[in-house]
DNA sequence: TTTATGGCTGTCA
DNA sequence: ATGACAGCCATAA
């Protein structure tokens, strides 16, 4: 395990997110043991190889909101995808990290 | 090798 | 609430 990527301990976590739950990249990076390294999480998400069933539309960045990508179209994928899980966003159109931020037990 | 950019975050105005 | 600045480090040129 000492010689698994940075990538494969992202991963991992990211896989770990319960269905209906959302974490930001910085949440991501901290339980990967990665803290700070919120970026390199969201380069880590578009480097993932469609082998896994990485469910990388479960993580937002910390303003509870879809980061913008050069696509527009999968932007309204990952909505879709959170919609389809019960995770909806508010009156401001940004999803309450407060109830749906995933809460990781220890 | 260096330089520039980036699916971010947190702080300050 | 929004906008600007700085810091972290991997990937691309």
């Amino acid at each position: 395990m000492s010689s698994e990527s940075s990538y494969q301990r992202i991963y991992r976590v990211v896989q770990r997110i319960p269905r209906g739950r959302v974490a930001t990249y910085g949440q991501v990076a901290g339980l990967a043991g990665l803290p700070g390294h919120a970026r390199q999480v969201g380069y880590a998400l578009h480097a993932t190889p469609d082998d896994l069933d990485l469910p990388w539309h479960r993580v937002i960045n910390a303003r509870g909101e879809i980061s913008r990508r050069h696509d527009a179209e999968f932007e309204n994928i990952q909505a879709q995808l959170l919609d389809a899980e019960g995770v909806e966003p508010g009156a401001s159109g940004r999803i309450d990290l407060k109830r749906f931020q995933w809460q990781p037990r220890r």
